[in-house]
RNA sequence: GGCUAGGUGGCAGAAUGGUUAUGCAGCGGCCUGCAAAGCCGUCUAUGCCGGUUCGAUUCCGACCCUAGCCUCCA
């Protein structure tokens, strides 16, 4: 049984999918104006990750991830750069793309784009007014008219009244309430504009999350997810709009993954206090580490991005890479992998709201498990089912999707020296021992770890070395 | 001001009404020519004050502190 925290209610609930046997969920994806930055990532690795558990524990699943291509950034970004607005769009798209597949993210079953949805949200919008949700405003735009739809601040716990009273919002008197909030934005000199009834314009971002998750997957699905931040206004504002022009009942769940933060504070763009995954990438050994540090606490909750918390993931991930060196990456042919009692605890601990730590600590053991087995000399045989149970597991998380060795000896820095220079020497050096010429064995062995390569010596005169 | 989440050992981070994860770092030992890796052992903790209880880090209340939301934001 999978217990899920639905920020709805405030408390864990079985999942019981709509459609038995198949999960449908949506998580809001990125508005592509410029590089998402590592608390974006947190988000996207996240889904991901409950995603691939989920097909893990037999379920069919549908995840769709929207892509936020037609918004107020986007526009005045490219505008900036003196390039059309799609153009703009289509570069971070491609890039996000290569980043969520370095981070290991597997591509969702649809990615719908909001500019490819207008109609649908135009129907959507005709639907609200039909009801009495909206009204065109006097400027033309038209507005969710926040009064009629009674339910309004449930999923944040907010009160009109106490969000009034704490509004900082400009006084716009084309509303007729403060709170209310944009469904189409009347056409603009040099902006993208589309055709509709109340004249041409183009949608407000509410309303593109509601269109694209029904017109995918229904007016009732699972699962709904996305960061802390769009809790409040734009989860609540898609429960408005998608349950007041359906009448359907939206999403059963909605999950909210914690901020990344930076020195506690959240990162944010005019704090100047973020980092684009892009950047991070670039630094660390590995995008497994990043992936790894993102899963290493629990989704929920606040989690502080630090160099040297990226450190300790890496010793934490390689750690679980030593495990499996010397192992053979495939189990032995014929040979059909047992899930042992890991599995079942791995299991547990997903199973209560992704506790993706405690999983991790599941996955430490099996490493111990091999390295016990190992120190005391078992064979590959012995090995293959352990070491196969810990790249099952690891999958599941997205992690140890390399083959141990590569981990080992890749991430040469420029002008590093090669494999064969070190092999070269490693033989310089068996040779010095087996003459117990201790001085030069040293030598040698001192000079590659200037080198950054460590060398290991292991019984029957075999030395494995890592790039460090 | 309103609302929400959280304060766990040197660091990170789970869990739990009583026997106290996991990783990194430290210390001792084994292994090694010496190392490295690994293994074994081991030291540090539950913001503060009350209450409930045989017993609370865990439940309840007050307080202090931190962060977030109330404005675009994963």
């Amino acid at each position: 049984m999978i217990r899920i925290h639905n920020s709805l209610t405030g408390q864990k609930q079985e999942l019981k999918p709509v459609e038995p046997g198949h999960v449908r969920m949506y998580s809001c994806g990125i508005t592509v104006y410029d590089y998402f930055h590592v608390g974006n990532a947190r988000m996207l690795v996240v889904f991901d990750m409950v995603s691939r558990y989920l097909r893990h524990r037999g379920y069919r699943v549908t995840y769709v991830r929207n892509i936020t291509d037609v918004d107020d950034k986007i526009i005045n970004r490219a505008r900036e750069a003196g390039i059309d607005w799609r153009a703009h769009a289509k570069k971070f798209t491609d890039a996000m793309h290569e980043d969520l597949a370095a981070l290991g993210c597997l591509p969702p079953e649809k990615e719908p784009k909001a500019s490819e949805y207008i109609d649908e949200m135009l129907t959507m919008i005709g639907q609200l007014i039909d009801n009495g949700y909206a009204y065109q405003a006097s400027n033309g735009d038209v507005m969710y008219d926040v009064h009629k739809f009674a339910p309004y601040g449930k999923l944040s716990g907010k009160k009109l009244d106490d969000l009034r009273a704490g509004a900082r919002v400009e006084v716009d008197t084309a509303k007729r309430d403060p709170l209310d909030f944009v469904l189409w934005k009347s056409a603009k000199p040099g902006e993208p504009a589309w055709p509709s009834r109340w004249g041409d314009g183009r949608p407000g971002w509410h309303i593109e999350c509601s269109a694209m998750s029904t017109k995918e997957l229904g007016e009732h699905f699972d699962i709904h997810g996305g960061g802390l931040d769009l809790k409040f206004p734009h989860h609540e504002n898609e429960i408005a709009q998608t349950c007041g022009a359906t009448g359907g009942k939206f999403a059963e769940i909605w999950m909210h993954n914690g901020f990344l933060n930076i020195d506690n504070e959240k990162m944010s763009k005019s704090l100047g206090n973020f980092f684009t995954t892009r950047e991070v990438l670039a630094k660390i050994k590995h995008p497994e580490v990043l992936r790894f540090f993102l899963l290493s606490s629990h989704y929920r909750g606040p989690m502080n991005y630090s160099p040297d918390q990226l450190e300790q993931a890496e010793a934490g991930l390689t750690r679980l890479y030593t495990a499996l060196r010397g192992v053979p990456e495939e189990m032995p042919a014929g040979v059909q992998l047992t899930p042992g009692s890991a599995t079942t605890a791995f299991n547990e601990s997903m199973d209560d709201d992704f506790n993706t730590p405690e999983a991790i600590a599941v996955l430490q053991g099996l490493a111990r498990e091999l390295n016990t087995a190992k120190s005391s000399g078992a064979g590959n045989a012995a090995l293959a089912n352990t070491a196969g149970e810990l790249r099952a597991l690891a999958g599941v998380l997205g992690i140890l999707r390399v083959p141990a060795e590569q981990w080992f000896r890749g991430g040469a820095a420029e002008g590093a020296l090669s494999d064969a220079d070190i092999d070269a020497r490693i033989a310089a050096r068996l040779a010095a021992r087996k003459a117990k010429n201790w001085a030069e064995s040293d030598r040698i062995r001192d000079e590659l770890a200037a080198a950054k390569v460590i060398l290991e010596d292991k019984a029957g005169g075999v030395t494995t070395w890592r790039r460090a």
